[in-house]
DNA sequence: ATGGTGGTAGAACCA
């Protein structure tokens, strides 16, 4: 059966809601990963994605930050989340499937804007969250699972318009890629929407801060869907839905999509 | 080097 996801990351869910029922009615996926919800759970307009179709909901929320939900249109059953870093923030939630996968649905601290742990505690925090990642699927060996999210971070220099110019900017210095990979490898997770789109520029991102994103394209690709070896095999037909970023009243950042023969 | 825009919440903080 093939089985699509997505994620998402929706910055407040309750002011677009509409965004996501239009999404869910235009593609459909069966799982939608959202992160910045910026709601706490009991007033995620859950209502509206029932009546699009989505009556199941995995989710974790703060006031006003940070907040995570899977929406599906089979069932989930709730799989826990994760306070890595001991921040208690909710940067996490997972959700297991009827068929046995397992989501992880992730929205990694964005870092402040000073690479450097000594002068921005945000980013000593981005580093010791994904530390964290690293020795917990070093301990877990997950399989069967799928990791989705905003991972605020773009590893390879064509996920971003200009590796030169980004060295030095949080999301694309050195030490944050070495992190992001090592906790990738530390779980086997392969990198899905790379293993579907092996070549050429690929973002996910546009900043608000520009005049017009769209010309400038000035991207960077900071969510990811990655698996495990064992399904990894299973998944093709990955995108981004870049013509979402052009929707009126967008998030900055543009769905990714991947479907799995499982 | 700076400031550009947007969300939450009702000033300041975060991205």
């Amino acid at each position: 059966m093939p089985f699509t996801l997505a994620t998402w990351n929706i910055n407040s869910v309750r002011l677009r809601a509409g965004l996501v029922a239009d999404l869910l009615r235009d593609e459909g996926p069966d799982v939608l990963c959202l992160q910045e919800c910026k709601s706490p759970v009991d007033k995620i307009p859950a209502e509206t994605f029932r009546e699009a179709g989505y009556a199941h909901m995995v989710a974790r929320g703060d006031k006003g930050y940070n907040g995570v939900a899977i929406l599906s249109k089979v069932p989930l059953e709730d799989a826990g989340d994760f306070d890595f870093a001991g921040l208690k923030q909710s940067r996490h939630v997972a959700a297991r499937l009827e068929n046995g996968v397992v989501v992880h649905n992730f929205y990694v601290p964005a870092g402040g804007d000073v690479p450097d742990r000594e002068k921005n505690e945000k980013f000593g925090q981005k580093l010791d969250y994904l530390a964290d990642m690293r020795a917990h699927f070093a301990d877990s060996r997950p399989e069967k699972s799928i990791l989705v999210g905003d991972l605020n971070i773009a590893p390879r220099e064509d996920d971003v318009w200009s590796h030169k110019q980004l060295l030095k900017v949080v999301s694309h210095t050195p030490v944050e890629v070495e992190a992001l990979t090592a906790a990738q490898e530390a779980g086997g997770w392969v990198d899905v929407t790379r293993k579907d789109i092996p070549e050429g520029q690929l973002y996910s991102w546009w900043s608000y801060r520009s005049r017009d994103w769209d010309a400038a394209d000035k991207g960077r690709r900071l969510d990811h869907v990655w698996a495990t070896p064992d399904i990894a095999g299973a998944a093709h037909s990955s995108r981004i839905l870049r013509h979402v970023r052009g929707w009126e009243k967008p998030s900055d950042h543009a769905p990714v999509f991947a479907t799995f023969d499982l």
